[in-house]
DNA sequence: AAACATTCCTGCACGC
DNA sequence: TGCGTGCAGGAATGTT
């Protein structure tokens, strides 16, 4: 699931429900996600408060009373779910409930990944912009650092390809394969097109077409492509909004012309050959 | 049964 | 030669 929009719908949607609550206990059923749960991690945790709910690039940062922050990372299929008490008993799912955090109020957080490629980290607050995971990030999309000049001199002398310098988090922040192919359709470039050779004006496409995208993706709640749930369980809405990806063999809504599938960096990579040059 | 929303690592080629 | 950078490829893994 899991680029910008999904992480930011989940960080607005448990902003409602978790922000002050207090962390009662951890359980970590298994904690071999992309890189170990620390050992200490569980007791790290408990006690803490939840003072407040912050994101970068991909991550979630959950921060914590007593000067520590969580980094969750949700890997391709991790999920971070809010289970009210009610239901919280009968909803575990034995296989992928990888860690759960019991809140003061009976309900639960409970972070799910079949695929383990997530992250689960806590990290001393004044820490966190230099931790490894966050250093080399590059500029939030939807903000001023990332802008025609920005772009223009991130891509000079660059002979990949366009869709690839957008996905690389140094570059920006938070944009993946999904978005990725949605930005440069509304941008009218090529996924293909060698990032060097963008011209000022589509350089200014892409940027102005960036924060579009991504605002309306985040107001539908993200995309489930295919299993992506957000915080309380239900589907993100923009998959319908897609207007290339997953869409080979159809025709462009733009144009009609058959939407392609191409691999551009070792991704799918969909785009209208009519729409984008 | 091939494809896959992410990140990280290795190794090669190139240029200074 | 040595070093840094850019880029391709592959691995991690379970589900559909």
């Amino acid at each position: 699931m899991p680029e910008l929009p999904e992480v930011e719908s989940l960080r607005r949607l448990l902003a409602r429900s978790v922000i002050g609550r207090t962390i009662v206990s951890a359980q970590i059923n298994e904690p071999r996600l992309r890189r170990a749960v620390a050992p200490d991690f569980r007791s790290a945790v408990g006690g803490r408060t939840i003072e407040g709910l912050r994101r970068r690039a991909k991550y979630l940062i959950v921060d914590l009373s007593g000067g520590s922050s969580m980094l969750v990372h949700l890997g391709m299929s991790g999920s971070l779910t809010h289970r009210d008490a009610r239901f919280a008993p009968g909803q575990f799912d034995s296989r992928h409930d990888h860690v759960c955090f019991q809140l003061d109020d009976q309900s639960a957080l409970v972070y799910n990944d079949p695929r383990r490629f997530g992250l689960l980290k806590l990290v001393p607050r004044g820490e966190l912009d230099s931790t490894a995971e966050l250093k080399a990030i590059g500029p939030e999309p939807i903000g001023e650092g990332f802008n025609v000049n920005y772009l223009m001199d991130k891509t000079r002398g660059r002979r990949a390809a366009i869709k690839t310098v957008l996905m690389d988090q140094r570059v920006v922040a938070g944009i993946g394969n999904i978005y990725a192919a949605e930005i440069l359709f509304r941008a009218g470039v090529k996924p293909t097109r060698r990032a060097g050779r963008l011209t000022r004006l589509e350089a200014e496409q892409i940027v102005g077409a960036t924060p579009a995208i991504l605002r309306e993706a985040i107001d539908s709640r993200g995309t489930t492509f295919r299993s992506y749930r957000d915080s309380r369980g239900r589907p993100g809405k923009f998959a319908s909004r897609l207007k290339v990806y997953g869409r080979a063999g159809e025709p462009c809504y733009a144009c009609s012309t058959t939407i392609r599938n191409t691999v551009v960096g070792q991704r799918a990579s969909f785009y209208c050959p009519h729409c984008q040059r």
